[in-house]
DNA sequence: GTGAAAGCGCTAACAG
DNA sequence: CTGTTAGCGCTTTCAC
């Protein structure tokens, strides 16, 4: 471990193996034209010198910046966090560093991040939840800029995407309490600018109408995603001269807000009212009662989108549509039979 | 908006506005030898070319990255969430990108990836609630490598950090809970490898202390800054023959694990048992009771802790030190006086 | 197999 | 004020 204070560069690693620079380089590259003797040689020099390559100076020249840009809403819910959690695991494999932007849901902030990151500041992006992809996905294909949506339902056009099977997780949810004996069923929607919100509330629609349960315009409450509407829904529900006896939020954290709600009115869960999510992020098995969930797989769909990225990265002529993770109905603590009146 | 596929030059501007390549290096670094009339031409030129500078090939000949390093140990709970937030803030301020870097609480990663960092990839290193820092902090001292520690208590060596009173808070949520008049006060531990997690313990301790009231051992649990722990250690403390009336969680989410057990034991927040957390997210304020908490600063932290780093890189001679950010005790409905027995 | 040479796009002296 | 000239550290030809 010897520790020169200054930069150490192929050429000092070149001179320390006695070979020329050009072969330090091939070395570094896992370029197969070198004599495993003169490899191993160069690899112990480079380990008695303490070399790292610089990563400017092979972008500058190779090409590749070894950067990956990550554009997500905001950092607050687990849920973001597991799935940067899939993506940085897959990532690391491959030594790619991940560029973080954080676009607090400003429009124009993600159109303007994405303009600039496509321009050769990293390699290729990744686009967690994005509000208003329209606005350049089409330059992005044009360019042939390698890129994956997370979490969000195609415009239409069908570009590289990973999502859940949002609609089918809100119709077995829904399903899940009919056949509990549920009549009456609050939903409280997400941010219907999303299409996961659509599809989730679409399949909480199918539910209904496959078990010919009428739909009750009072039992749907338009949330955001933030946990005060799970609180403000569920104590509108709850004011309705035939309240709920179970309520389908389309996210965890409105799940919660839901919960606290039922105890503000000073009823239980499950025993008065059951309540149901959306996610099943890392809170979800803490709180108590547990939270009966439909599972994403957030993880995984980090690290598939990853992977999908470094597919199109290596050959971007390949098509790549939407890819569905499927969604699996968690059933915990927090929902049960409604009382038989 | 011009959108030539190729990448577009200092070379290329230089031509269409009729200078030398080095006057428009000169105007994108803002360097005041140019005619204000030549500027503006190039300008111009810039626009209608749709130039960006690549960042590679600024790095390798000037020196800096424009990148700075984040080290954080998770993503999971909005706290470091929040701490980010403001470094984001800063950093944009000054056009400055986050690499980000999750280690999972792993001390090896962090060592590896401090390691490789201040080899050159970033301007300077931040560094969240850093594990071992002893490891690296002497390497990066003597390299004179720019870094800013936050949320962690001196190694005894005096280095740039941010962080919190939290003795202050830990005593200021003591003696307010005694001033309420409760006396048997159960305290659940942070992980107590982190500076930050012993200092809390020490403020209840000495508010014990003031208030002549003995202290119990049974009375306090040693956590790891989980949920379950605050669960498990609220549930251990009820089962006491003389449980105590309030308990105090070293953070945010161990007491709403807090809450949970006392809920689990049919007991009520606050009516039985009061419940204090400390840290303040996002969280706190939208749960039912809501909950009283010591809060820190965390964007300000994060903001203060971006700010040191820049002044560091800017004058890396300057000695700078530990600055604490005071805490403030926030009341909402989770706390009251015990009741009479 | 390996060495030598030519840049990648830009900054930073150095001359005018 | 502006043009010119060297590199920054590395990848890639292209020879040998």
């Amino acid at each position: 471990m010897t520790d020169k204070n200054l930069k150490i560069t192929i050429k000092d690693v070149a001179a320390e193996a006695g070979v020329s620079f050009g072969t330090v380089s091939r070395v570094i590259n896992n370029d197969i034209h070198v004599k495993p003797e003169t490899r191993e040689r160069v690899l112990k020099a480079m380990e008695r010198l303490g070399f790292v390559a610089n990563r400017q100076a092979r972008s500058l020249a190779g090409g590749k910046t070894h950067f990956i840009g990550l554009l997500v809403p905001d950092l607050g819910t687990g849920y973001i966090g597991e799935i940067i959690r899939g993506i940085d695991a897959e990532l690391t494999l491959q030594g790619l560093d991940l560029v973080l932007y954080t676009t607090h849901r400003t429009a124009s902030k993600e159109a303007a991040y994405v303009a600039n990151l496509a321009k050769g500041m990293v390699d290729g992006l990744l686009l967690v939840l994005p509000r208003n992809p329209a606005d350049y996905i089409g330059v992005l294909t044009q360019r042939k800029f390698p890129f994956v949506l997370i979490d969000h339902q195609g415009t239409g056009k069908d570009c590289p995407a990973v999502g859940a099977t949002n609609w089918q997780g809100g119709y077995d949810a829904t399903e899940y309490l009919i056949k509990l004996g549920h009549r009456r069923i609050g939903f409280i929607t997400g941010w219907m600018d999303l299409g996961c919100a659509q599809d989730r509330l679409a399949g909480y629609r199918a539910a209904l109408r496959t078990y010919h349960i009428p739909e009750d315009p009072d039992l749907i409450y338009e949330g955001t995603f933030f946990q005060p509407d799970g609180y403000t829904g569920a104590m509108k529900f709850l004011d309705l001269p035939d309240p709920p006896t179970a309520i389908f939020a389309s996210n965890d954290v409105m799940a919660m807000g839901v919960m606290d709600a039922v105890r503000m009115r000073g009823l239980r869960v499950p025993e008065d009212v059951s309540v149901l999510g959306f996610d099943d992020i890392p809170q979800a098995s803490l709180v108590r009662p547990a939270l009966t969930t439909v599972q994403q797989p957030l993880e995984n769909m980090g690290r598939v989108a990853a992977q999908m990225l470094l597919d199109l990265i290596d050959q971007p002529e390949r098509k790549v549509g939407r890819i569905e993770l499927s969604t699996k109905l968690v059933i915990r603590e927090s929902c049960q039979p409604p009382r038989s009146r």
